[in-house]
DNA sequence: TAAAAAATACATTTTATCAGGTATTGTTCT
DNA sequence: AGAACAATACCTGATAAAATGTATTTTTTA
C-alpha cells in the first residue's frame, strides 16, 4: 500500500475549494482528507488528527493565513504549508515564509503550476508559482519599497488621528499623557517627512498601512 | 431533445473556473461551451457562438468586468451575464448592474447559493448572493448614503488638503485668498460633519471621493 | 547581555485650524 | 425672472497642531 500525504484545504471561497480539489484529485499520492472556510476549525483538526500538506488561502476570516501558518508551525513543523492568494504583495509572500510556509502560489496559476509547486513543495523545497516570483525579484530596486512601517502603538494613534480624534481625545482613549500621544504625532510625521496629519492620512491610506 | 443554456465561464483564476465547472455540471439544463482567462478572448468567442449565459470575474486583467458587461451587453442584450467576485463594494456592484448585469455574486457563497443565483438569473430575476445583499442594503437605510458630493472648487481645495498643504498655500496654488480657502474648508467640513481635515481626508478617499 | 527600538513623558513657542457670523457676486436650473 | 447653489471674501476668538529640544523606562532583538 502506497503512503498518501494528508492533505488539508483552507479556503472560505466553496469554490476555489471545489476548484483544487478537482486539481488535486489528478494526484496519486495526495489525499484530500478534509476542507475548512476558516482558520480555527483547522486548527482544532490538526490537533486529533494526522495531517502531511496544508494549502490555505492567505486572506481569511478570522485569522489570517500569516499568523495561521506561524501558529500551525510551531507546534507541528513538518507540516508542509502552501499559501495562496489571488493578488499579492512581496512583504506578505516574505512574511509569509518567514513564518515557516513552505510556498506560495498565486490563484491565477495554471494547474500544472500547482502540481509542480504541490510536487516540490513535499520534496522539502520552497516553492513559488511564476508571478510570485516576479513579484519578488522586482521592486526592491525602486525606492517604493523600503518603507518603514509603523509601529503598534503608532498604528493605533494614526488609526484615531483618521477618525478624527484630537490629541487630546487620543490621550484619553489610551490612557496616554497628553504629552505622549504629541511626540508619537511627531514621531510618525517625521517618519514619513509628512507636513501634517491630513497628507498623512492619505499617505498611509494609499499604501494601505492602516487596517 | 432539451434545449440546454449555452455558459461560458470568465476567470482568470484556473483554479476558480474548475470549482465552478464542477459545480455547474451539476445543473442539468446548463452546458459550460468554453472557458476564458480575459475578457478579450471571451468577446471574440461571442461574435461567432451562440451564448446564453456568462459568469464573469469581475477582476479581470485587461478589461475589468464591468465595462466588459457594458460592452457585451450593447450587442447582445439577451446573453444573461451574472458577475463575481472576492470581496465587493457597494458601487462595484451596483455599477455592473447599471451597466446591464443581471446579478452579481461574491466567491465566498455556498454552492447552493451559486445554483440558487444562476436559476434565478436565467429565469429573468435579478440575482444576489446572500453576503451582497447585505453589502448593498446597508448604507442605503443609514443616512451614510445621500453623500452631496463636493463641488469642483471643493474637490481641488480637498486634493490639496490630502496633499499637506496649508490653506495658505492652496491660497497661493489657485489664486484665492486666505479666506476663500478657509471658507471652502469649513464648508466641506460641515457638508461631511467631519470634526477635522484628518477624518475628512481617511473619509474621502475611503468613498473614492478624490481624484 | 548589550544594543537598538519603542513607548513613555515634560515644556515652550510659533503657527494653523476651527467655529461663529456675515455678505457680495456669479452660475445654473426651472 | 426667481430660486438655489457655488464661489468669492472679510473678521475674530478659542483651540489645536507643528516645530524643537530633552530624557527615562520598557521591550525587543541581535
Amino acid at each position: 500500500m502506497i503512503m498518501k500525504y494528508k492533505t488539508v484545504i483552507v479556503d472560505d471561497h466553496p469554490i476555489v475549494i471545489s476548484g483544487i480539489s478537482g486539481l488535486l484529485s489528478d494526484l496519486d499520492n495526495i489525499e484530500i482528507v478534509d476542507k475548512f472556510e476558516s482558520g480555527i476549525a483547522l486548527l482544532d483538526y490538526i490537533e486529533d488528527n494526522k495531517v502531511d500538506l496544508i494549502l490555505m488561502d492567505i486572506f481569511l476570516p478570522v485569522i489570517n493565513g500569516v499568523d495561521l501558518c506561524k501558529t500551525i508551525k510551531q507546534k507541528h513543523p513538518r507540516i508542509v504549508i502552501i499559501g495562496m492568494s489571488s493578488q499579492s504583495e512581496r512583504s506578505l509572500v516574505m512574511q509569509f515564509i518567514q513564518n515557516g510556509g513552505n510556498g506560495y502560489i498565486l490563484k491565477n496559476a495554471s494547474f500544472d503550476e500547482f502540481k509542480e509547486c504541490i510536487y516540490k513543495a513535499i520534496e522539502g523545497e520552497i516553492v513559488f508559482s511564476e508571478e510570485v516570483k516576479t513579484i519578488i525579484s522586482q521592486p526592491l530596486s525602486e525606492d517604493l519599497e523600503r518603507i518603514p512601517g509603523l509601529s503598534r502603538r503608532e498604528r493605533d494613534i494614526a488609526l484615531l488621528l483618521s477618525q478624527g480624534k484630537s490629541t487630546q481625545e487620543i490621550a484619553d482613549d489610551l490612557f496616554l499623557s497628553f504629552l505622549t500621544v504629541q511626540t508619537h504625532r511627531r514621531n510618525i510625521l517625521q517618519k514619513y517627512k509628512m507636513k501634517n496629519v491630513a497628507e498623512l492620512i492619505a499617505f498611509l491610506l494609499k499604501n494601505n498601512m492602516l487596517n
